[in-house]
This record gives structure tokens, sequence and C-alpha cells, in this order.
DNA sequence: ATATCCATGTAACGTGTTACATGATTGT
DNA sequence: ACAATCATGTAACACGTTACATGGATAT
């Protein structure tokens, strides 16, 4: 699973505490792997009896802050991994079974939730390309670091953009007959 | 959970048992829903108990074949479904979170693994590519409901066409400086 | 009859989601 | 002191995956 990975990425760049964790995922690391605090905390846990990351701050009390930090043996595994092989992730779309399903029913017009989706991808997709243009301005001198970050958020564009045009193919193709 | 409208609608189209129905989520339906077979029995066996679906053929022996179909409250509940909207699926990538991690430890080269993947998005591509050809050639008359079916495709072939061209950029780009 | 395969399941576990609970901190 | 908020956590459940088990059908 890839989220012990994200989690050693982030705290590699930052050691936080496990609800600045959740706020990184709902922001930057939120654009290629989602997890909620609560997935965050149980990981955290594993992972500390594992011996990845270690904590400062005693987990005796319950509401305290405990500030997390790689360990060694935690990097090297994140090495190991980022260096290993990984299936491709296949389609996984409701909007498609509704399409499918619409098809075969024949009672159902798609046509309105295609434009809220038309909609919605327009706005992450501006939202991306705002995130892009502050972080990394055309131009720019990068480091390797940044040309590799620049590509995970340009993944996030590329895929926003697919949809998009595919959105308008749809609603347009039939009607143009 | 989409898994429930998605074997409903194949089930529509045609009437089958669960080995059949998984043997249809590994082609068509797979393109844009997945899953194995343990998953379809369970699921089957909730949409025999909500009275979605009836089988024919007794439960009662074990290896007996059990063929399903929809009854009326199976099908009133998938055109409610279609009818209604749903939520944009986040990209949820484990070789972005591998490039993430790379940008951070500087020490790892992610180009053999995105090669691998542009080989492998090249091979779903023209899968998809055959297909779309085979059932819908271009220039033929097409129903409604083919060119639904045609559209989920053309998602697929979209999506794969996207990542393909987010590698070569990604390939290309850093090496160009 | 027996080996093989197929259809149908069970069991166990990992991951993801939702709802809720409790101790600490902060503001008034 | 009290309310509001934050950080941490528990509980329960739904979904997904892997491994395995059992009854029926088929072929030789």
């Amino acid at each position: 699973m890839s989220l012990t990975q994200a989690i050693l990425t982030s705290l590699l760049e930052k050691p936080c505490t496990g609800a600045e964790l959740a706020r990184r995922f709902d922001k930057s690391l939120g654009y290629f792997w989602q997890a909620t605090h609560q997935q965050i905390y149980r990981e955290l846990g594993a992972m500390e009896r594992d011996g990845l990351i270690a904590a400062h701050g005693l987990p005796t009390a319950r509401g305290r802050q405990r500030h997390f930090t790689v360990l060694a043996p935690g990097r090297a595994a994140l090495e190991t991994w980022c260096a290993g092989e990984g299936e491709l992730r296949p389609i996984r779309d409701e909007l498609l079974v509704r399409m499918r399903g619409a098809a075969v029913l024949g009672t159902v017009d798609v046509s309105a939730e295609l434009r809220r989706h038309q909609g919605l991808h327009h706005e992450v997709l501006q939202r991306y390309e705002a995130i892009a243009e502050r972080d990394f301005p055309s131009g720019a001198q990068r480091s390797t670091a940044d040309e590799l970050q620049l590509a995970v958020l340009t993944a996030g564009i590329v895929y926003e953009k697919s949809w998009l045009a595919w959105c308008e193919d749809v609603l347009a193709g039939p009607a143009g007959d």
C-alpha cells in the first residue's frame, strides 16, 4: 500500500504531527493520494510499531501533540519501494457505470450529469494550473526535485484536461448527427 | 456503491450466473469497474436478499449453477441511481507517489518505471482501439445506446492516451534541458 | 472410478469511510 | 469557570483481496 510511503515522503520533507499530515493530505499530497485522519493515525501507529518512524511527545495522554520523524529503516524502506515496480490502476468511474446503465435502460438522460462533471473537472483544472503557475512559473530554473514535483502536478493537469475533452466530445457528438 | 448497479446493468443485458458475471467483469465491464468473483457472489447474495434480483436454480446445493434475473424493484433502483449524481474520483496513483518520494529522496531514478508504464499504457490503448474498431466501426449507423457504449469506451481511450502523452512528456522534458 | 475442471461459496485480513469519544488548548 | 476548538483516538462497518474449501459436471 502507498499510504505508508506517502506518509514517509511527507515526514521526510518536514516532520510533523498526525493532524498536520491530515492537512497536507487535503492539499498537495491529496492530488495523487488521499487519506482521512483516521487512516493516518492507524497507519502512524503501525509504522511506529514497525520502527519506521518515531514520535517525540508521549503517547500516554490522548490529546497531546506527537511529532513524528522518519528513522533510518523508514528512509531505507521508502528508497526500496520507490525503486520498485507497480501495476497500472484501471479506470473505476461511477459516471461510466451510469452511462452504461443508461444505455441498457434507454429511459435515462445523463447529459445533465455530464455537464455537471464538465464543470467540476474545469474547476479542478483551474486549481491545478494556478498552483503550477505559482510554484513552478514557466522559464524559471528548476532542480531535479522540482522537475519531479512538477511532473506529478502535470499528471493531474493532463488528467483533468483529458476528462474535460471527453465530456465536450460526448456532449457534442450525438447531438451533431 | 456502483458494484450493485454494474451487476444490474449486466444482468439486464442478459441474465446469467455468477461465474459468467465474473467473466464479463474481466472483459467489457472491467473497462470501467472491476470486481472479483468473491465480491460478485457476496453482492449477488445481498441483492437477492433485498429483492432486486432472483435466481432460478436452487441455492441448496453448492456447485449448482444459479441463473439470476433482474426483478422490477431492481430495474427501478437502477433507473433512480443512473439519473442521480456522483462525485469526481480523484487521482490515486502509485507511480506518482513513487515520483514524489524520489523527488524528496534524491537518490532514486524513476525513468525505467516511467518507460515501463508507457509500454503498459500503450498495450491497453491498442486493446481499446481494437475493440472500438471492431464493435463500433467509423461511419456505421449507431443507436443512442451504441453512442453511449462507445462514449464509455472512448473514455478509456482518452484516458490511456493522456497518460501516454504524459509519460513521453516527462521522459523527454528534463533530458531536453 | 477417478482425475480434472468449473461454479459456488467461506474465512481472514487489509484498506477506506463514517460516526463518535476524550483529553488538551485557547479565548473570554 | 466555561465554551469552543483542536489533536488524538475508538468503534463499527463497507469494500476489496487473497487463500482456501466443497459440490457438481465432464472426460477418460
